[in-house]
DNA sequence: ATTCTTATTGAAAATGGTTTTCATTATCAA
DNA sequence: TTGATAATGAAAACCATTTTCAATAAGAAT
């Protein structure tokens, strides 16, 4: 079997690869950004017009349920997803967020001792709640320097 | 001025107190759990059947925006609430989701030592971005111990 | 290569949480 | 008590996401 990690995966969970799904796992691959499923629909008919908008949602929730991507919500009503090991992005990181015009920046300060502490905190969680668990994800919500200047 | 924190914040932001916000802040303050904006409503409508559901979400956001209460989205296409500063509550608290049936479980374990690496991140966050952090979230996701058993 | 099974797709319609509109009502300062 | 205006409720609008369903395409079997 060859090909990228994530077509295995694919493969290893009976799925097929197509056209469409190729296009959006490139779309992720190229950005450190955060994309909606619409910025990735806009972006995906630039290659192929045919696209459809409920492909790209299909496919991000499959690429999610697999751990090809992973799903964000930071609280403005639309889902944002990244590529699980993107090369353009930091490795473990987490997101600082602008409460008022919802920028994202993506911070990797303090992760081995946060890594440390999480492994820890998971640990204990996992047996005392019998949670079998897979992530975490750690927000913080500000307000970012443009956003205090124009208020 | 006298009353509770949260109806000097509604006066000091220049709101009135009105009945559906005394309603909402009483449910809230007798509750544990994570209540959706329709969770809420049919417990108001309860006191008050003339409470309208769009009263419950703009008070919500209301409450939310001068910090009475705080607003989470756990990725299951509604929002949750949670008062803040509530009493039936443990002070500092994270949480932990189930990705299949979306219970919710607050747990504390390791807050102190979490708090402290949060409060050095948030400084260096602060600092490097220019960020004014107000707050943060910690989330794990997994899967409940019922759910591992049906699967 | 060709055929066959069935996963996948695209378009349109449906869904469902949340917001907006607007006329009415209620709060609270004067 | 009154006046200014913040707040409300009902209905309609909004908008991200899902569902439906008939057509298409991937890849295993032949």
């Amino acid at each position: 079997m060859r090909g990228p990690w994530w077509q295995k995966r694919l493969y290893d969970f009976g799925y097929r690869l197509t056209s469409p799904r190729q296009i959006i796992i490139n779309i992720l691959r190229n950005t450190d950004k955060h994309l909606s499923a619409e910025d990735i629909y806009i972006d995906a008919i630039k290659t192929n017009p045919s696209i459809g908008l409920t492909t790209v949602y299909r496919t991000l929730d499959l690429f999610s349920q697999i751990g090809v991507v992973q799903k964000f919500d930071f609280g403005e009503g639309r889902a944002r997803y990244e590529l699980t090991n993107n090369p353009l992005k930091k490795d473990h990181h987490h997101h600082l967020v602008c409460v008022n015009c919802k920028s994202i920046i993506d911070y990797t300060d303090f992760v081995n001792e946060e890594l440390e502490l999480m492994n820890k905190t998971e640990k204990a969680l996992s047996e005392k709640y019998q949670f079998n668990i897979f992530h975490h994800t750690i927000n913080f919500y500000g307000m970012c320097s443009k956003c205090r200047i124009k208020e």
